[in-house]
RNA sequence: GCCUGGGUGGCGGAACUGGUAGACGCAAGGGACUUAAAAUCCCUCGGUACUUAGUGCUGUACGGGUUCGAUUCCCGUCCCAGGCACCA
């Protein structure tokens, strides 16, 4: 064994060995246990970054622990490679987006191996390949003939930086969610997936997920949005019309007062011709259209609305209702058209006020009354039914049933259910995607590509147009074509491109059978290794990503191709990698790598001091970055692997500290050293087996302390991965081998240390698997300590042989002692009661009670 | 505004179903080794008071409560992070 701990010679050197023994590869094995366990797959976007690092460390930790569990372990591993960043960067760069992505593919791949993660190289995956999104597009014309797949013009979220359609989803706070550009709202033909067939089934089975996060779950439910109500058919005054609304509190039916409809609701232009307010209307309804939907969100927006001319009927006062279109009215949900009741809403309150509208209070609170005209808000809680006719009187809850089933029998109204969550647009005016499988023809409109013709190939030696502009539209030998109907050969073929959301929502799927040619998914490796068991990425993905990959599965259910609704049994949200910030007077905010050490840090550009600012999230534009690189020439992969899981708990931020990267180094070198001291005895020798009561004295402790540390490592990986605290007690079993003498000559000494050290070394093994591998050789082990079973722990051996026992009064800490560890509760009470410090405290005074906890606490109260 | 998390030493973080608060590491201080330094090994390390090798008091954001006993459970308040946000 070399004497010192060498990172760079010991690391490729294991690499090569496991290369070469196909450690990582796996097929199906039915003898076999399977354990899928997935890492969410990154975009090929150059390098990768700590995040990465993190996530796949954690990820490999799992996996290699799995397998010494005996288990058959799927862990692959690919590229999420369709996107907008290598349209921009290979304009920026004057290159081609699919030699940048492959170029940065094959860098990161390098970059992955170097980390010694154990993945099965032969199954990576790359999307932007046409033997992926063939099935994908094979899928859509599945999809498109069963009515799962629609095209529909419509207003949608366009950033004009990215030149392309966002999906409600990628829009945050009103800006595109890559760019941070404001949204705009265009009109456009796009093709969306029925996503809300499965709107109820995607939430009741939130509740059925108990391996999530509930903070993701419920996230889920929130972005689904189901709510309960009514819809309520309003008769239009003088009319044959009718306007349906939808409300959650049909109880107000006998408040309502007005009617405001979405400025985009059909009826706002019908019912406002020949008013004369169709002018007035006209110019309303065009600026609301033009408004950024940014605009719409901003908290202080202003309420507003123009009386369109005409009147509905309200179907319980027969009430006139003037009818607005307000600004606030989303012709998205429900039906475009909310029913006003300002005394018990307070949108409503704010809209009646500024528009001098009447206001009936129809629900009292029980221990007050409400006056229309003295009310200064809208009263939204529970009470008693007022001015409501025959349901004055009653409690509110029960009046929604009763006014409900009062207008059911009128034909009316009817109870229902509304979903915030929408269809999902998947058009994308980009080069840079999947191809979408069809056919426009003057003939016979829409056309589906045949299913022989697949895969429609991107072209890839198109050339890039200035401002981001797809060239698809205008690259004749992609876009003209015949049609597969009618064979006219003046069709041309869909220039959009799917949504990237697209490919990561079956990837996981498609790992288990990546060549297989004969379709989507081989079945039965599918059903031998779906679903994932463990799936680990960060929260931002929760809702876009995960929702998606659960619809799709529930697709590809439904047409036979999987057995199974949900495709991740367990999920973990890794927190994310933070890092103090860096600026300088003259620099703003400047690299790690740019400041000169001292005790007042300064500018390596400038000189001035440099100023600390608060932890954040690491990122390019903060400059609190460190590459990953830089960390592997100086520490290596081993190094690197245990400061990301010792620093902090995996779904908790971690705070990058130097220093922290310095002490897992020199932990590692620890007990590198105190290996080496001992190597030529413990060689000669092997693992100790007998009773600890043949041993004594730290020897004795050692063996103990072994046993109870796999037992504590075991539990702290297998059931919390709480990696964090499984390392802290291995640091302390390498504390407790350091109190046994180096020179210590003890019949059993040699012996248990190396069933110390041995244990250590298969602890470790998943944590820093060269390093392991490195003194696993060393002490005379061929076989990898991945291919060797997880060390096990015996009951007996754990026993302590002497307890702390403490002693309080009245719940105060007074006193402790050490005790046999099988004394009884009489014993140790009979002993705590005659402790000299426990008599300052209970002297004169009467005892009324013990409690003794088991081996543990006496409280004495007095 | 609503929904999730979270607030513990100088710092990152421990404490399983209420039972020794601060494991482990970092930083700091002291000692050993050394001509010296680095490295290494050992020790100390929440605050505070005193009669200072000891003992007491206090301490897990803040204020209450339940309990023999609360970082842990309950109620209220404040702060931080994330998500949603005119959703009728």
């Amino acid at each position: 064994m070399e004497e010192r701990y060498d990172p760079k010679v010991i690391e490729p050197k294991w690499q090569r060995i496991w290369d070469k023994k196909g450690l990582f590869r796996v097929t199906e094995d039915p003898k076999k246990e399977k354990y899928y366990i997935l890492e969410m797959f990154p975009y090929p976007s150059g390098k990768i970054h700590m995040g990465h690092v993190r996530n796949y460390t954690i990820g490999d930790v799992v996996a290699r622990y799995k397998r010494m569990h005996g288990f058959n372990v799927l862990h692959p591993m690919g590229w999420d490679a369709f996107g907008m960043p290598a349209e921009n960067a290979a304009i920026a760069n004057n290159t081609h987006p699919a030699r940048w992505t492959y170029e940065n593919i094959d860098y990161m791949r390098g970059q992955l191996k170097r980390m010694g993660f154990s993945y099965d190289w032969d199954r990576e995956i790359a999307t932007c390949r046409p033997e992926y999104y063939r099935w994908e597009q094979w899928l859509f014309l599945k999809m498109l003939e069963k009515d799962m797949v629609y095209r529909k013009e419509s207003f949608v979220n366009w950033c004009d930086d990215c030149q392309t359609v966002l999906a409600n989803e990628q829009v945050e706070a009103g800006a595109c969610w890559r760019c941070g550009k404001i949204v705009r709202q265009k009109k456009l033909w796009q093709w969306f997936f029925r996503i809300t067939d499965y709107a109820e089934d995607l939430l009741v089975h939130c509740d059925a997920l108990p391996g999530w996060p509930e903070k993701v779950t419920t996230m889920q439910k929130n972005w689904i949005g189901k709510s309960f109500g009514a819809e309520i058919r309003f008769a239009v005054a003088n009319s044959s019309q009718s306007i349906s609304v939808f409300t959650t509190r049909p109880d107000t039916l006998f408040g309502a007062t007005f009617m405001c409809l979405a400025p985009e609701h059909p009826l706002v232009v019908e019912l406002s011709r020949n008013t004369g307010e169709q002018a007035a209307v006209d110019e309303f309804v065009e600026r609301i259209a033009l408004q950024d939907r940014s605009a719409r969100t901003l908290e202080n927006y202003e309420k507003e609305g123009v009386f369109i001319g005409a009147w509905c009927i309200n179907p319980v006062t027969g009430y006139q209702m003037p009818i607005f279109a307000a600004n606030f009215a989303l012709m998205e949900y429900g039906t475009g058209a909310v029913m006003s009741v300002p005394a018990h809403d307070q949108r409503d309150f704010e809209f009646a006020k500024k528009y001098g509208l009447y206001i009936i209070p129809v629900v009292k609170p029980l221990d007050s009354d409400l006056d229309a005209r003295t009310m200064t808000e809208a009263y939204e809680g529970q009470g008693e039914m007022i001015h409501s006719g025959p349901f004055d009187g009653l409690d509110n809850e029960a009046a929604k049933d009763a006014i409900v089933a009062h207008l059911a029998k009128k034909e009316l109204g009817r109870k229902t259910v509304s979903f915030r969550l929408r269809d999902w647009g998947i058009s994308r005016q980009r080069y840079w995607g999947a191809p979408i499988p069809v056919v426009h023809c003057d003939r016979c409109g829409v056309v589906p590509v045949l299913e022989s013709q697949l895969p429609i190939v991107l072209p890839e030696d198109a050339d890039l147009l200035e401002g981001g502009r797809s060239p698809l539209p205008g690259l004749d030998e992609f876009k003209k074509t015949e049609c597969p109907e009618c064979g006219a050969q003046d069709a041309h073929r869909e220039t959009d491109t799917m949504d990237t959301f697209v490919e990561s929502s079956w990837y996981f799927e498609r790992y288990c059978s990546p060549r297989f040619d004969q379709g989507m998914l081989d079945r039965s490796a599918v059903s031998y290794w779906m679903p994932v068991d463990q799936y680990i990425g960060g929260v931002e993905h929760a809702i876009l990503h995960l929702l998606y990959s659960r619809y799709f599965t529930r697709v590809l259910r439904d047409f036979g191709l999987v057995e199974f609704k949900e495709p991740f049994t367990r999920l973990l949200t890794q927190g994310m990698v933070c890092k103090e910030t860096l600026s300088c007077p003259n620099h703003g905010f400047i690299f790690p790598d740019d400041v000169i050490e001292g005790a007042v840090p300064k500018c390596a550009k400038c000189g001035l001091p440099v100023a600390v600012g608060r932890v954040e999230k690491m990122s390019k534009s903060k400059r609190n970055v460190i590459d990953p690189n830089s960390l592997l020439d100086r520490y290596g992969a081993d190094t690197t692997r245990l400061f990301c899981l010792f620093a902090a708990p995996p779904e908790r931020d971690l705070e990058w500290s130097e220093q922290g990267v310095d002490g897992s180094f020199r932990f590692l070198n620890r007990i590198w050293r105190r290996a080496s001291a001992w190597m030529d005895r413990i060689t000669r020798t092997s693992a100790y087996q007998g009773s600890p009561n043949d041993l004594e004295g730290p020897v004795r402790e050692l063996f103990k302390k072994t046993h109870q540390t796999v037992q504590k490592v075991t539990f702290d990986i297998e059931d919390r991965f709480h990696f964090n605290t499984a390392i802290s007690a291995i640091m302390e079993l390498v504390n407790s081998l350091y109190s046994v003498d180096e020179n210590e000559d003890s019949a059993h000494a040699s012996e248990v240390v190396r069933f110390a050290v041995e244990s250590i070394v298969l602890l470790l093994a998943p944590i820093v698997p060269h390093f392991s591998d490195e003194l696993w050789h060393a002490l005379g082990y061929d076989a990898s300590v991945l291919e060797t079973p997880w060390p096990e722990f015996d009951p007996a051996c754990l026993a302590r042989d002497e307890l702390t026992v403490v002693v309080q009064v009245n719940g105060k800490l007074r006193s402790r002692f050490d005790i046999h560890a099988d004394a009884d509760d009489e014993v140790i009470k009979k002993r705590a009661l005659s402790d000299e410090r426990v008599a300052k405290f209970i002297e004169g005074k009467m005892v009324r009670k013990i409690i003794v906890v088991k081996k543990k606490l006496v409280n004495i109260v007095v």
